[in-house]
DNA sequence: CAAACTATTCAGC
DNA sequence: GCTGAATAGTTTG
């Protein structure tokens, strides 16, 4: 088991409840984890991610629809969210 | 324990 | 639309 901040723990959880195809804001993190006032310490924690491949740090952008920051480079977000819709598209209409 | 840093957000012009 | 300042939590020494 890795041991982690108990906000962090709220925060991966709000994370990954996030459907995919779809992007929520780090204030909206903020809220799910319990403090919508530490948008800034999602990122924090986000940025030292222990789990990067196992969270989608990728589905959580600024609150102004700006693509935000990535751990593997913003272009790369941007192309996984892309490709994101694509693959949740192909589930719900099963393509 | 305290200081510094940060993947952000809000307000003003 | 852009710039500057604030705030909350993590990390490191």
């Amino acid at each position: 088991m890795i041991k982690m901040s108990s906000f962090a723990k709220q925060v991966y959880k709000a994370v990954l409840k996030i459907p995919i195809g779809e992007v929520r804001t780090y204030k909206w993190v903020a809220k799910e984890a319990g403090k919508a006032d530490a948008y800034r310490a999602v990122g924090t924690i986000l940025k030292n991610n222990p789990l990067p491949l196992i969270i989608p740090c990728h589905r959580v952008v600024k609150s102004n629809s700006d693509v935000g920051d990535y751990i593997f480079g913003k272009m790369r977000k941007k192309r996984l969210l892309g490709l994101e819709k694509e693959v949740a598209m192909c589930l719900a209409n099963k393509k």
